[in-house]
DNA sequence: CTCTGTGCAAACACTTTGCAGCTAA
DNA sequence: TTAGCTGCAAAGTGTTTGCACAGAG
């Protein structure tokens, strides 16, 4: 389990965060404790935290940063890779009247959302013991990507 | 095509605007003039708008209207099950540093992602031709509903 | 030494809440 | 008539930006 201590996974962060610092120097980023920090606390979580929570999490052994400094570190940490936003994370509420089953594609440009319908998606089966002690509610397909028309302008 | 205009999608319009109406009637709901307006606005929208967007095209027909109204329509709609919020949008943002193939089981109380895996969702293929002008940069299962500790709280 | 990164503060975007008046039933 | 709904304004939460100083390379 990630973020869990058993005999090998201090030795494993360390890997991790040795090849944590190879891509910062291949992408030009710097090496500040800061950045360490932030990259330890989302690397040991498990819980997909936002960005408040890293804060608390990192000022237990950094208590000068800020939360500005999480924000930002965590954005650049997506822009090299490092890490990612959760799908469909991070926007205002968007809402959707069709009640037929369908599944949505976002566009990571235009921020469209576009229904799709694909009728194997609509009876994907979890393994019941992978599930157990928890009630599904929802099951979909989510696709991210650019669109036909941020695709066009893309080429331009 | 949800929302564009055809020899009969006005008449389903009607036979949506009058399903809807019983339903409000059903949960106890007044009839109003902005209530309809929402709904009807979201339901031709096939962009799965924010409020904002709703607001903007409601207040073409009904100057009047406010952003409140809007939010706060558009949250009844999903309480009575007449709209959704589309999965995921409406949080901060959540960020992610286990670069393994997993999908994400989100915790509609709690709140909590949760990361599962099952190797045959790592598989899924989206017929091309439904694609088509498309590119597909991310392609995950995501499921919401309670987590294991939430479930044993509403037992109580 | 230089230029990126950081911390602070202000601005911004979105949502929620309290309240007084309005209106559908 | 009256309970629920609306509009307004204010407060709350999360994110972004501009700037001056600090520190990694």
């Amino acid at each position: 389990m990630r973020g869990k201590m058993d005999t090998t996974s201090g030795r494993r962060t360390e890997e991790h965060m040795e090849a944590f610092r190879s891509r910062c120097r291949d992408a030009g980023l710097k090496i500040t404790p800061q950045r360490m920090a932030v990259y330890r606390a989302l690397f040991e979580s498990t819980e997909h935290p936002s960005a408040e929570v890293v804060f608390r999490q990192v000022r237990k052994t950094f208590p000068s940063i800020s939360l500005d400094t999480v924000n930002r570190t965590l954005l650049t940490l997506s822009d090299i890779g490092a890490a990612f936003i959760v799908e469909g994370s991070g926007d205002a509420k968007r809402f959707d009247a069709n009640l037929k089953n369908h599944q949505h594609f976002k566009c990571v440009k235009c921020r469209r959302i576009i229904d799709f319908h694909h009728g194997a998606f609509d009876r994907l089966d979890v393994p019941p013991n992978l599930m157990a002690g928890y009630t599904v509610l929802k099951k979909t397909v989510y696709l991210e990507g650019y669109c036909d028309l941020c695709k066009k302008d893309q080429n331009a």
